[in-house]
RNA sequence: GCGCCCGUAGCUCAGGGGAUAGAGCACCGGUUUCCUAAACCGGGUGUCGGAGGUUCGAAUCCUCCCGGGCGCGCCA
């Protein structure tokens, strides 16, 4: 089913083709919403740009598109203004019937896509034998909206959390383990991560027999000693715990399944070297091999390099990058890859990228992205830290997040306790703490604050979770089953009936615009408007007792729309909704 | 030094070639015999960091400058 937007730009087309030349078929007619409600619902304001490149008056040739489209049956009125807008009002009609369509369709008139991509979408990434902090928070946020919303549209969708399980670090946490004794325990349990991390890393910087210990542990892991490797992969178990735990809370969709660690390309690692090496791609500086991608220079202006291996015959990430990026295009199949972290990796990835062009692994129909994202910071505009100048755990986030939503809503609606009211306070607290993350745009460092991320009032998820509840309840006093309300009763009459279902027929423009552009906050806009578009609706409009039956059925079908489109727009930011709250 | 990103109302943020730059908060004032007032309505805010340039038209694109953040080979 096409969307309006769609079927505009079809029927602009073809009049622009016929009004100024087959030459201009492709022109597009850059169709907007219109800026002010005295403009109509949408504008065309092609003709200006077109008619001064094929030398006609603007007005003119606005006119003859006018003239030469085909309007009648989506539009009531078409009109030129100005140098050359072209302002469209939308015959009630038409809207009437898209809505209808939508509401009849499973998929709320989202598109599936016809040539679905292989996706990889690679987002989270903790470190093992670490507590996840803030600083994992917008990258298994964002990172899970993304996938969420590519898997909607009909991709096929391949979440990779590339945990760090690998490294020099797990030498001093194996050497902790055996010297504590807490190896010797038939099954490792470490209950504070953190503290086992910082415990270790204290011995090793204290005691010199200790990291040599440490050091040796490193090399017995390598070569696969079974000790070794047992406590590691005690360790990773653990972790793998914790994380999974996490995201059970954060409502993010990352299972074990998922984890695909640094050290799963271990033994590729020698490949790639040697395959970059034979394609001569590999120069040596100081017994370690580096690669050069085109475009960078480094403060001398000579070439920026990537090491790929140290003088030590060690790997580093950009070797495991490249190993990764290899596998998602060759073995699964990826034709698009994307990476979900901060911004400060830029370069780093605008550098793997190029090298991966270079060594033929990434064919050229192989998108390759990097989503970057600005730092958490407090109201101090510095980076979010606990009083003591510890990362923020993620567990205590979602703690506080959750009691906060709990102590406002108690306050707020008294009469809510037991099970509703602890469901309703996680639903608010978490869905609260992934809005805030995800309605601006994610390039940008963004404030932690706790009182407007929790406001009723605003873009936020509160906001968004009681213009459903608001709707739900409606269909709860008139005891009415959602399911049994007929699609194609609606005729949007009033003007806030008429502006809240224009709006709602944008929703799978705006998906497929954050299926493009990989940026959530696009999607959290259009939820507000709808929010805001569906309360001056229910301001103005009683449903249940709207006087006359067609008006009431009309109604209470426009209401589950929106319902389903709040809720189902919700779902893509992986945020939950509620019946009440 | 080189590179990347950011700079919009007092605050938090939308808007990324189109008409008079928008929301929320905060501040003031209204609205409830009526489906959740957790809402709605009204009231006024701006050198869009600055200067040039491109364009019929610039917050938006280009150049330079200022301010802030971050990154620049054996960490990830």
């Amino acid at each position: 089913m096409p969307h309006v937007l769609e079927i505009l730009n079809e029927r602009f087309t073809e009049a622009i083709s016929r009004a100024a030349g087959a030459a201009h078929a492709g022109a597009d007619p850059l169709l907007r919403p219109s800026a002010q409600a005295k403009f109509g619902d949408y504008q065309a304001n092609a003709a200006m740009s077109l008619g001064k490149q094929i030398g006609r008056p603007p007005r003119e040739l606005a006119e003859a598109i006018v003239q030469s489209g085909r309007w009648e049956d989506i539009c009531q009125k078409v009109e030129v203004a100005g140098p050359g807008f072209i302002n469209l009002t939308l015959r009630d009609s038409f809207i009437n019937a898209q809505l209808a369509q939508m509401a009849a369709d499973d998929g709320i008139g989202l598109p599936r896509a016809k040539r679905p991509w292989t996706v990889v979408v690679d987002y989270s990434s903790p470190n093992v034998a670490k507590q996840m902090h803030i600083g994992h928070l917008r990258s298994t946020i964002i990172g899970d909206a993304i996938a969420r919303v590519l898997e909607r549209l009909g991709h096929r969708v391949i979440r990779q959390n590339h945990v760090g399980d690998w490294g020099t670090q797990f030498g001093m946490l194996i050497e902790y383990l055996i010297e504590t004794g807490a190896a010797a325990e038939d099954e490792l349990k470490v209950a504070d991560l953190e503290a086992l991390y910082r415990a270790a890393q204290q011995r090793y910087e204290a005691d010199e027999a200790f990291a040599a210990h440490a050091r040796q542990r490193v090399v017995d892991l390598q070569a696969g000693d079974i000790t070794a490797v047992t406590l590691w992969r005690a360790l990773v178990d653990e972790s793998k715990r914790h994380f999974e735990a996490v995201y059970r809370r954060l409502g993010v969709k990352l299972t074990d399944a998922d984890i695909r660690g640094e050290s799963f390309y271990n033994d590729q690692l020698p490949g790639i070297v040697n395959a970059l090496e034979k394609r001569g791609l590999l120069h040596d500086s100081e017994g370690a091999k580096v690669l050069y991608p085109e475009g960078f220079k480094n403060t001398e202006g000579e070439p920026l390099g990537m090491i790929v291996r140290k003088r030590d015959g060690g790997y580093l990430y950009a070797t495991t990058d490249l190993a990764a990026a290899k596998y998602r295009i060759e073995q699964l199949g990826a034709d698009r890859l994307i990476y979900v972290t901060d911004s400060r990796q830029n370069q780093h990835f605008a550098m793997l990228f190029q090298a991966l062009r270079e060594a033929g692994w990434a064919p050229e129909h192989v998108r390759l992205e990097h989503v970057p994202f600005g730092m958490v910071l407090g109201k101090d505009r510095r980076p979010l830290k606990t009083r003591s100048g510890r990362n923020v755990r993620l567990d205590e986030v979602l703690d506080e997040a959750v009691e906060r939503a709990g102590q406002i809503i108690a306050e707020k609606n008294p009469e809510m306790a037991g099970d509703w009211w602890r469901d309703a306070a996680e639903a608010i607290g978490t869905g609260a703490l992934k809005y805030a993350d995800l309605s601006g745009q994610r390039i940008k460092d963004y404030i932690f604050d706790w009182d407007q991320m929790l406001a009723f009032d605003g873009n936020t998820a509160p906001y968004l979770q009681n213009a459903y509840v608001r709707i739900r309840s409606i269909f709860r006093k008139g005891e009415i089953d959602p399911a049994l309300v007929d699609p194609g009763a609606i005729a949007a009459e009033e003007p806030a009936e008429r502006d809240l279902a224009l709006k709602l027929l944008q929703f799978p423009e705006v998906v497929g615009g954050v299926a493009e552009t990989l940026e959530p906050h696009r999607l959290c806009s259009f939820l507000y408007e709808v929010a805001t578009g569906y309360h001056r609706f229910y301001e103005n409009c009683p449903v249940l007792t709207a006087g006359d039956e067609s008006r009431r059925q009309s109604r209470l079908a426009l209401c589950d729309l929106a319902a389903r489109i709040l809720a189902a727009g919700l779902d893509l930011l992986g945020i939950r909704t509620i019946e009440q709250m």
